[in-house]
RNA sequence: GCAUCCGUAGCUCAAUUGGAUAGAGCGUUUGACUUCGGAUCAAAAUGUUGGGGGUUCAAGUCCCUCCGGAUGCACCA
């Protein structure tokens, strides 16, 4: 668990080559392996920890002697005399109730960085054990415009990805698009009658929209137009020609739309399969849950019950009313013959298994459908038990985005804030800003500039705040120039840049082959924490959440920003310090660039 | 009604999931420009982690309870 090594290439003598914390933490474990031979080390860890107290902290120990009911700081007394990590460490120290505090040597701190600088590693390794995982996130619906509430599912889903891709796990994202249910009947009818050609020639998505809001009104008012729609969606389901036609074309209608706003994004996908690629399978996987009795029949429809193997409480297909504990079944079929996205959910899980045996299945939705998902995950156990032991069915939940008065994020109007519109707001306001700041850049520079900066203000602000808590949208706070924010990380990041615009117009350019001298508490701090970079992106991966890599970025800025106010770069007393300081400035800025990329953030080299 | 999530500095949020003295940013106050980008930096003040109880070497984090908020509860997804 969170352990990794650097693959060396053609290297065969020497293959494994581990950061410093990587060595310790396996000498740990092996030397708590000697005092307690039983023992389970995986969880024996080393953390970053508050300098005060050293450079890498392990409480393992503590929780490993109250299991056992031994004295805690003679356990660690005793793990220490089977531990020799000299060659990384100074003494190690036991503190506090047990924790063994380590310190690196300095000598062994400036090779590991002298071996990133030679591109050996970036501080963070490729997983030992790597793990096949899908990735369910953005899915937007066919004839609605994407909205502000699919930022979060896509930002996250794609710091996801890009963030398991880097760790060298397999990742396959899966773009799970809202293209078939009850809505298209409304929609066919409202085609068939009411299309505006033009309109829809001029603005496809907003035209649909259109048709939907007036069909829609018609059928909650006159019962006769509510099915009319339905026969709509009948003939569809039927495979009536001309329906499965205007199903296509408003499609291939929306697909235009999702593939401009994925691109601006910068969001790429594997597969987008949508709901109506499983629509072959749903008469199946209900003929099959009702075979198995797993679901049965009640008041015309089919739903999933609950099997009594949990407390009422804890069980998703019950409710209380009243004080009485209800049936709340999952639905798979509907009393009018159609089925419900559960049984499309459930031949999805199916067919990812099927198709790519993955370890793990990750759905990132708004938080609201938990509910759905246990119920979801509980009903794939009990269908195909086997199946579900070796796949891990993650929800990985967010919260709302607010107004800064707390409510619901909506344009003044009222309505729902469309997600181009939004994008485009975000430029606008950033090329303001960069014009305000650099006039003196073209014109074309200034708005390459605040395209990055606009869309990684938005991105950030997104991933920043921990994904459960809903937080609120600002855009003064997510284009601030001081702060946590985009713009201030690729503020530090241009700055780094201009030292070395300016080492190669002094015709002195930077050798990455320099040796590294550690010498001020600046440049302790930044090496330290550039060390953690891969720990950070583990975390990221083991907890799937990407505003730990947020943090470590804002951290790493602030004590760049602090060497670079105390230690001269191009101004150094001499050579040799001032060639190591332009390596820690290198490093800094790929960090940052991995780091933002990470984040599907882009950098400039100027702004 | 029942369930789930949440409540942390004036504001917006962290806290690597049970670790040491709860941290940042904004805002406020004060200071630093002939010095590598001032779109910057440094310093200061700010807390009964909603209240109360419990579990243990250790609780913002786990358990119970109360208060407050959000969300979800049969044919939409």
């Amino acid at each position: 668990m969170g352990k990794s090594v650097f693959h060396l290439g053609a290297s065969v003598a020497k293959i494994f080559l581990v950061l410093p914390h990587q060595q310790i933490e396996s000498k740990l474990q092996a030397a708590v392996r000697l005092v307690l031979p039983d023992a389970e080390v995986s969880a024996v860890l080393v953390r970053p920890c508050d300098p005060k107290f050293g450079d890498y902290q392990s409480n393992a120990l503590m929780s490993l002697a109250k299991m056992r009911k031994l004295n805690p700081r003679q356990l660690a007394t005793d793990v220490l005399a089977k531990l020799d990590v000299s060659e990384v460490c100074e003494k190690i120290e036991i503190a506090g109730a047990g924790f063994l505090n380590f310190r690196l040597k300095t000598a062994l701190l400036a090779q590991t960085l002298e071996a990133a600088a030679c591109g050996e590693h970036l501080f963070f390794g490729k997983a030992a054990q790597p793990r096949t995982v899908v990735i369910d996130f953005s899915s937007p619906n066919v004839a609605k415009p994407m909205h502000v509430g699919h930022i979060r599912s896509t930002g996250i889903g794609d710091a996801l990805q890009r963030s398991l891709r880097l760790l060298g796990h397999r990742v396959i994202s899966d773009n799970h698009i809202g293209d078939w249910g009850t809505q298209f009947g409304k929609l066919l009818l409202g085609w068939k009658q009411v299309l505006d050609r033009p309109a829809l020639e001029h603005d496809a998505i907003a035209e649909l929209e259109r048709l939907y809001k007036i069909i829609n009104a018609e059928c909650d008012a006159n019962p006769a137009r509510l099915e009319a729609a339905k026969s709509e969606l009948v003939k569809l389901q039927a495979g009536d020609a001309e329906n499965v036609g205007i199903w296509k074309e408003m499609i291939a209608l929306s697909q235009k739309q999702f593939d401009a706003i994925y691109g601006r994004l910068g969001v790429k996908f594997d597969f987008a399969l949508g709901e109506s690629f499983y629509n072959p399978w749903l008469g199946e996987v209900v003929a099959d849950l009702l075979t198995r009795g797993i679901a049965r029949e009640s008041e015309g429809a089919v739903g999933v019950f609950s099997d009594g193997s949990l407390p009422p409480k804890e069980d998703p297909f019950l409710v209380n009313r009243d004080g009485e504990w209800v049936a709340d079944p999952a639905l798979v079929r509907k009393s009018d013959g159609g089925f419900n996205y559960m049984t499309t959910d459930l031949a999805t899980i199916d067919y990812r298994l099927k198709t790519w045996a993955p370890d793990e299945i990750i759905y990132v939705v708004d938080d609201r459908q938990a509910g759905h998902f246990k119920k979801l995950f509980l009903t794939f156990a009990r269908w195909k038990a086997a199946d579900a032991t070796k796949t891990k069915l993650v929800h990985v939940g967010f919260g709302k985005i607010m107004d800064e008065d707390g409510k619901p994020f909506k344009t003044r109007s009222g309505d729902t804030v469309k997600l181009g519109e939004l994008l485009d707001e975000a430029e606008e306001r950033a090329y303001k800003i960069v014009s305000e700041k650099s006039a003196e850049l073209p014109e074309a520079e200034r708005k390459e500039i605040a395209r990055v900066i606009g869309l990684g203000a938005v991105k950030y602000a997104d991933l920043l705040p921990n994904r459960q808590s809903d937080y609120i949208f600002s855009w003064d706070k997510m284009l601030a120039l001081q702060g946590n924010t985009a713009p201030y990380l690729v503020y530090a990041y241009a700055r780094i840049k201009s030292i070395f615009r300016k080492s190669e117009a002094e015709s002195a350019s930077h050798n990455p082959q320099s040796a590294i001298v550690l010498v001020a508490p600046e440049e302790l701090t930044l090496a330290k924490h550039l060390l953690n970079f891969g720990i950070t992106l583990e975390a990221v991966a083991e907890e799937l959440r990407p505003n730990y890599l947020c943090n470590y970025l804002f951290e790493l800025a602030g004590k760049f920003t602090s060497f670079y106010e105390n230690c001269p770069v191009l101004k150094a007393d001499d050579a040799a310090t001032r060639a190591s300081r332009l390596v820690l400035c290198d490093l800094t800025a790929r960090v940052l660039k991995q780091g933002l990329a990470t984040l599907g953030i882009e950098t400039v080299e100027q702004m």
